[in-house]
DNA sequence: GGCTCATGTTAAAGCCATTCACATGAGCTG
DNA sequence: CAGCTCATGTGAATGGCTTTAACATGAGCC
């Protein structure tokens, strides 16, 4: 009844890894059938264990959920981080990949992106959940706070707080909307990288920002648009 | 076994009018715990009926879920369009309403939300739905479409679609983060009506419109149907 | 070698979704 | 009014899931 550990990953008794496994396993499979349809029993299959086996590392199946979410708030903050890139080579193009890269979080990792947002278990499920969010947040806070120091002379300086919450606001909405693969989509005239990036151009024009192509200080290469907006829509 | 329909509001062996009982009980429900948490044979014990008995009018749960999203969307289209009152007394005052509509409906009807948004249910999952969600957005595209006629002169007008799906997506974006009473919600230093209000004004203002407190709530002395911030043919 | 406890297992209770065969009675037809 | 029919409900059965409890295993330590 108990196998050896052979050279081929077969395992005994104990697992090992479960909680990893686990883990891992949920994250495949809400990535198939969504935060709804994984099921705790499915994930200890996966795993190659009963169903009672998940209890040893998590109360119930919303501690797993949470833990996934959790983890998906620190891989966010790593994601936006590389995007900010502190700030290089200036500080409009940088944020600018900091809405890219939330799409693209949205769009690659749909599994963490609907435990983080969509699975319905509170923010505030537990602390070290809390506190992941608020470091993933706390990326673009700080990148608001670059920009608004930015201000152009004689424009009000905007509250950078304020400003972050309007990017992190357009940015979920976007991914939320039009962001994912294929479910709940709707038709676009455009893909959501553009339309969030026109929005947030737009929106920083509306702080005082100059955004067009000729503006921005060491932006060396540049795109062939001429306004937040491209040409044309389709 | 089987009593008569008294005056109190009993039944007999047959309901009568349980497919609107069951959308009632599901959105009860579904306010209470979630559209997760909500399940077919709740809504059926609410309704005093047999488990089996649902199933004579939704094909399954998720049938349900779609009904109830479905004339979600149909509350929201009135909502919304009630809200933006064919653009009076000014465009941008009606067009900020449309804004605050959203989030009072994400917030007075929960249920809806979430089963219009956070079910999992997919857009297409029937044309009805499908249709109801179209027309919902129509009126933000509509509103949308008088707000870009009215681009001051030597502005680059806008597309109107695009305006429409920007304003969608921070109202959604707001809505979904901050919007609700007490599940999921993050601090902020401010109402999300604020802070809707001020992002659409911020954005606006990025495409040229004059916003600021100089500018409009200046509908009073002219016609309501002239002058660059209420011409608008139909 | 022997202990101990974290980690797994089996078994069981309770809930849910879904289906099937059957019951009821509302409304039509004559 | 008698009788028929079919939409609408009921009970029971199947199979899955969640969660708990009692028991088994063996890894790490003396």
């Amino acid at each position: 009844m108990s196998w050896r550990k052979d050279s081929r990953g077969e395992r005994g008794y104990h697992h090992g890894n479960l909680k990893e496994a686990l883990l891992q396993a949920a994250l495949g499979l809400i990535a198939e059938k969504g935060p709804a349809g994984f099921t705790f029993a499915d994930a200890a299959r996966t795993a190659g264990v009963s169903a009672a086996a998940p209890y040893r590392h998590f109360r119930d199946r919303d501690d797993l959920l949470a833990s996934i979410a959790q983890r998906g708030f620190e891989q966010f903050e790593l994601v936006l981080t590389a995007a900010w890139d502190d700030g290089r080579p200036n500080t409009v193009t940088a944020f600018e990949r900091i809405g890219k890269a939330y799409l693209a979080f949205a769009r690659t990792e749909p599994a963490f992106y609907s435990a983080m947002f969509e699975s319905g278990i509170p923010v505030d499920s537990s602390p070290e959940l809390a506190a992941a969010g608020e470091r993933a947040f706390g990326v673009i806070r700080a990148a608001a706070e670059r920009l608004a120091a930015l201000t152009p002379p004689g424009v009000t300086r905007p509250p950078a707080m304020m400003m972050a919450l309007h990017i992190w606001s357009l940015a979920h909405g976007v991914a939320s909307l039009f962001g994912r693969g294929d479910a709940a989509r709707r038709k676009l005239p455009m893909s959501p990288e553009d339309l969030l990036e026109a929005g947030a151009l737009i929106y920083l024009r509306g702080l005082g920002f100059p955004t067009d192509q000729n503006v921005h200080k060491s932006d060396t290469t540049t795109a062939p648009k001429s306004g937040p907006w491209g040409t044309a829509p389709k």
